[in-house]
RNA sequence: GCGUCGGUGGCGGAGUGGUCAAUCGCAAUAGACUGUAAAUCUAUCGCCCUUUGGGCUACGGAGGUUCAAAUCCUCCCCGGCGCA
């Protein structure tokens, strides 16, 4: 109890896409003296502007802003490096007698700082990747199971992607640590949203005018700066059709059609995970 | 008008006598998420019944052949193409 009212305070605001966080967050700051953090794993890499909707330095309107451009597109990068960076500015702030407000739509980057995920120290192998890469799930899955049953027990069978960073930690570790959380703030978690067809019209005239502001500029340059096509596409989104489009593989119009669905799509993907969290405040 | 190819589930598109409620892709709906998370992955997806199961209605329309038809035949309707 008192434990809890110790604790420090910190500001969440998240949501799907195209729902106003980056304004909202703003005037929030404003008002109470905060300082935002972005938790976008776009926003990071510098150059990603128009295309991940990063806010302006006009539209900051003076209050403070971390965790935009702290990486080149070309590198990796990860919650673990999110959060690395994330608790080390919470702390600044707070060291300011400020408020920080946590802003952005990827859940899993919000979750890992407000829970404080002891995520397992195991770097990225890349050739142990490559290796695994190559087998089939079935393949991959018996190699989790002979190394952490336990582990295997609970992971989606499926999902390459999870088993294979799975057996890269067991194979360092021996086995995949169970995960531990401990919340060490008291957050308030603000969530905007809009109903479905409110969000499908926000997103497609997002859409519309980020096309006039030169965002299929931006991929240009970004390409002609050594951003691969294959790097663009895999970052998604805005970046994987214009990365397409560039490349001939799709028309212009199918460009924009897919891009509609797809960003329609993510917004629900990003609602499925926000669902977990019951004490969202949600602002509709 | 003749010839020809075709009309399949929300869409695209397989199937060409039985094992078909009908491969697959897309969309849709729900969901997962331990260093790729705007990524990656899963389930369901004609209607009804509580079921591993059962029933019903379906492959442009109407008839017919057959024990059995989305699949064969006849006529009709619609679309593409070719020749007039």
């Amino acid at each position: 109890m008192n434990s809890k009212n110790s604790k420090q305070k910190i500001v969440v605001i998240l949501g799907p896409t195209a729902t106003g966080k980056s304004d909202f967050a703003v005037e929030l700051a404003k008002k109470i003296n905060g300082e935002i953090i972005s938790a976008d794993s776009r926003q990071v890499y510098i150059g990603l502007d128009i295309g991940s909707g990063k806010i302006t330095k006009k539209e900051m309107k003076g209050v403070p802003h971390h965790l935009l451009d702290v990486t080149n597109p070309k590198k990796e990068f990860s919650v673990a490096d999110y959060k690395k960076l994330a608790d080390k500015k919470i702390e600044e702030i707070i060291s300011r007698g400020k408020i920080p407000i946590i802003v952005g739509g990827t859940g899993f980057y919000i979750d890992s700082v407000i829970n404080d995920s002891q995520l397992p120290e195991v770097k990225p192998n890349k050739n142990l990747r490559k290796e695994l890469e190559k087998l089939s799930t079935g393949e991959l899955f018996k190699i989790l199971k002979k190394l952490d049953p336990r582990r295997a027990k609970e992971i989606d069978a499926k999902n390459p992607v999870r088993l294979i960073r799975a057996i890269e930690i067991a194979k360092t570790l021996g086995k995949v640590p169970k995960l531990k959380t401990n919340p060490k703030y008291n957050t308030i978690t603000i969530g905007l949203d809009f109903p479905d067809y409110e969000l499908k019209e926000r997103i497609e005239k997002r859409l519309i005018s980020r096309f006039k502001n030169g965002m299929l500029d931006e991929a240009k340059k970004l390409h002609s700066q050594g951003l691969s096509f294959k790097r663009m596409e895999q970052l998604g989104l805005e970046y994987r059709y214009m990365a397409k489009f560039l490349q001939g593989k799709i028309t212009e119009k199918e460009m924009v059609e897919k891009l509609n669905l797809e960003i329609w799509k993510y917004a629900k993907r990003q609602r499925t995970w926000f669902k977990r969290d019951k004490n969202i405040i949600w602002v509709k």
